[in-house]
DNA sequence: TCCGCGCGTATTTTT
DNA sequence: TACGCGCGGA
């Protein structure tokens, strides 16, 4: 058994400890995944059906990585273990057992975007306030409910609900949310949180079904499970409740999706619930020099709710953290740039060995113009999805309405795509036709004669018969066949390809691409259900994080940016915390409570403990966000890190003169910011009522700002030696020119 | 029904 | 900034 060796003592107890509940505490770099791999290769070693083992991950790409690495272990065997998310895998159950609770094995799932919509023709429909139910605010209320699994007839019986809702204004939200699962139902589809509540419903409701797999997986295996929410939580005990065999790997100082409805309770629950329970604690870090352990300790260290715990390593002390201060979000760009440039050059680091991290994925701007210049490759990982892109999910609509009929979010988006001379008020009368008939929405479209008749009717009948085709294609061809029929029947294709734009170029190729991933997924030995159904399944819970992990193929060597919460799991020689300001990070729509701020602290905890070698922290004193300039304090967290671990670095500029209070320009700027809305609008500088006079400012020998007007950027006409001088000012470059300009004054001077 | 314009407003993280 | 919405004209 060599997998053994090379395991410290805790980290063997947690391979080889198999039958009976584990609980494994493992601390950032002290080798989970590693224990996690050679854990389920010891079982199948030892005679276990790779079969009756579920391993459950976060992220898809988790779960890919898992698999290669217990491949390498134990060969071919690997395949047939469950492993995957929990969405994924329960997705999977719900297929193949839904009929049981009324879903055929074609349901959709409904992805963020179509749950809001979906809300928001609801709210629209009962003729609520849209400002006081926004879809936003629903679907969190919604969804944060079904995570406790809480379903709508609970919500609307029990007060505390409506009374919560009602202090909120918005007494409607449990009948939003009873209409919103009807309609769902309807449609045949779930939402992401459907596919876990559901399990539950499958599991509470049909003991045949959960007897099944409850003897199926004898080993059930949960990573990362202080991220795991309440209704995750239950289907693991309940599928774990025979053989009792269930192992939980997670550190509670990283739990940071507390805002998904996860729960660090869960970890409590677990020693309530299994009493013989025996717990690991993994403590040697084995990624992170001292200095950098220790700072992330120090950081851990202020939170109140913690399992206590004490991570140590034994490697070298190594640099000291690095705060860098910048003036503007600009500046901070290409003073990272720069210093990637230069670790470069001195110790032959490649780029792939640094990472970006930051709270906000609209922050990577800078960073990128700032790599750019410098001839500096990188990849941003995140944001939006090539599934989200509008094109994308176009073509993704029709596929799934081809293969479910009553996809309601679906049939919105492509039955005037291309346009059809169906509007609004067609497609709303559909929708409602069908819930007053208590018919599906096919019913309607395909008996448009007798429900809606005249005009309409024709274009409704022509696209039911379309579908039809579709339909037809996509049961008789294989995945690709059927959906390049669709593409071009549908005149999706023909349209794309019409539009000579930029943007219309990429979204044909786009298409193209998608429709090469089909290709793909047909063309794969392993696949073997190829049709368009299996496809979509795969598609649905595909998120950003796995497409770059599939584009492994050519591998370019890039320095990463990516968010915080991306880089959970990963690490890099050198890594970069960018926009260490406070309510940037913390963010100021989480501090609202200790709790929240905590799971900012861990999150920030994270970010630390990726760094290997090295870690930089930096931090801008002015920041071009939503259109304008904001000043900004460096974070608390910044003090909270033990100070013999840092060393400051300062912007050059920076020192010689504050670019605010020097020139008495952060008045002008701060006045501005009470009067923003109307400047953006009329495009003149107003002043507000507290803008005095005397507040106008002379910028430094004789050059007085006259006359501010605020449009695009912001323009100061200087008054003085230089009479006629003007100085144009874009908003997003203005805290570096405005260094430009006290520049000039000091050569004036000269 | 469709299109374009102008206005207002929202800004977190992701399965 | 940038996106979504509503309104008005074609």
């Amino acid at each position: 058994m060599d997998y053994l060796e090379g395991l410290n003592e805790p980290q063997r107890q947690a391979v080889i400890f198999t039958d009976g509940p584990l609980m494994i505490i493992a601390g950032a770099g002290s080798g989970k995944t590693r224990v996690l791999t050679y854990r389920i290769a010891h079982l199948i070693y030892h005679g276990v059906d790779p079969y009756n083992i579920l391993a459950l991950t976060f992220t898809n790409k988790a779960a890919n990585e898992m698999r290669e690495r217990i491949e390498k272990v134990i060969g071919e065997d690997a395949k047939n273990i469950w492993m995957g998310t929990f969405h994924s895998i329960f997705a999977k159950i719900l297929r193949i057992e839904g009929d049981k609770i009324g879903y055929t094995r074609d349901f959709s799932i409904y992805d963020t975007e179509d749950s809001k919509s979906l809300i928001k023709s609801i709210v629209k429909e009962l003729n609520l306030d849209d400002k006081l139910y926004k879809a936003s605010t629903v679907y969190s209320r919604i969804s944060g409910a079904k995570n406790r699994l809480v379903s709508y007839r609970e919500y609307n019986s029990n007060p505390i609900y409506r009374a919560d809702d009602e202090s909120y204004q918005r007494p409607e939200i449990g009948r939003i949310y009873q209409i919103y699962q009807e309609r769902l139902f309807k449609a045949n589809a779930m939402d992401f949180d459907d596919l876990l509540f559901n399990t539950n419903v499958l599991f509470r409701d049909h003991l045949d079904v959960l007897n099944k797999y409850q003897h199926k997986f004898k080993y059930v295996m949960v990573d990362e499970f202080q991220d795991t929410n309440i209704s995750q939580y239950l289907i693991t005990r309940k599928l774990a409740s025979v053989y009792q065999n269930i192992a939980v790997v997670g550190d509670d100082a990283q739990s940071i999706y507390a805002f998904r409805g996860a729960d660090i309770q869960n970890i409590l629950n677990f020693e309530r619930d299994y009493p013989t329970l025996k717990t690991i604690r993994l403590e040697q870090n084995y990624r992170s020099t001292k200095t950098i352990v220790q700072a992330a300790n120090s950081v851990i260290s202020k939170n109140q709710a913690q399992l206590k715990k004490n991570v140590w390593t034994s490697n070298e002390s190594g640099d000291l953290i690095e705060l860098v201060k910048a003036t503007s979000d600009a500046e901070e760009g290409r003073m990272i740039a720069q210093s990637i440039f230069e670790d470069k050059m001195q110790f032959k680091y490649k780029n792939a060995d640094f990472a970006i991290l930051y709270r906000t994925n609209a922050q990577s701007r800078s960073f990128e113009e700032a790599l750019r210049r410098m001839g500096i490759r990188y990849q941003v990982v995140g944001g939006l999805s090539f599934y989200q892109r509008r094109e994308i999910k176009d073509l993704i609509a029709y596929l799934r309405f081809a293969i479910n009929h009553n996809d309601e979010e679906a049939f919105k988006r492509i039955i005037n795509l291309p346009k059809r001379g169906i509007g609004d008020t067609t497609i709303a009368k559909i929708v409602v036709i069908a819930n007053e008939h208590k018919v599906s929405i096919w019913d309607v479209l395909s008996g448009s004669m007798k429900y809606i008749g005249g005009r309409a009717a024709i274009a409704l009948d022509n696209f039911s018969m379309l579908i039809k085709t579709f339909e037809i294609a996509a049961k008789q061809k294989n995945a690709y066949d059927a959906a390049l029929e669709i593409a071009k029947n549908s005149g999706l294709l023909k349209e794309l390809y019409e539009d000579k734009s930029i943007e219309g170029l990429a979204r044909y190729e786009n298409v193209q691409e998608l429709l090469n991933a089909i290709k793909e997924f047909v063309d794969n030995p392993e696949n073997e259900d190829k049709t368009l159904g299996a496809f979509l399944q795969e598609v649905s819970l595909l998120t950003t994080l796995d497409e770059t992990a599939e584009e492994g193929e050519d591998v370019k060597d890039a320095v990463t940016l990516m968010t915080i919460h991306s880089a959970k799991g990963l690490e890099f020689k050198n890594v970069f915390v960018v926009g260490m300001e406070e309510d940037l990070f913390p963010s100021q729509m989480m501090i609202g409570s200790r709790s929240e701020l905590e799971e900012e602290r861990r999150l920030f905890y994270v970010a630390i403990t990726r760094a290997e070698k090295k870690l930089t922290l930096s931090y801008a004193s002015s920041r071009y966000r939503f259109g304008r300039i904001k000043d900004c304090e460096p974070s608390r967290f910044l003090d909270e890190i033990d100070p013999r671990c840092v060393k400051q670095k300062n912007a050059s500029i920076k020192n010689s003169f504050g670019v605010g209070e020097e020139l008495g320009l952060k008045n002008l700027i701060k006045t501005n910011h009470t009067t923003q809305q109307t400047v953006a609008k009329k495009q003149t500088y107003k002043p507000s009522p507290d803008f005095k006079p005397s507040d106008t400012t002379y910028l430094a020998a004789g050059m007085k700002v006259e006359h501010l007007k605020f449009g695009y950027g912001l323009v100061l006409e200087v008054q003085g030696e230089e009479k006629d001088r003007k100085a144009r000012i874009n908003f997003e470059e203005a805290g570096e020119k405005l260094l430009l300009l006290s520049f000039a004054k000091l050569k004036v001077h000269d």
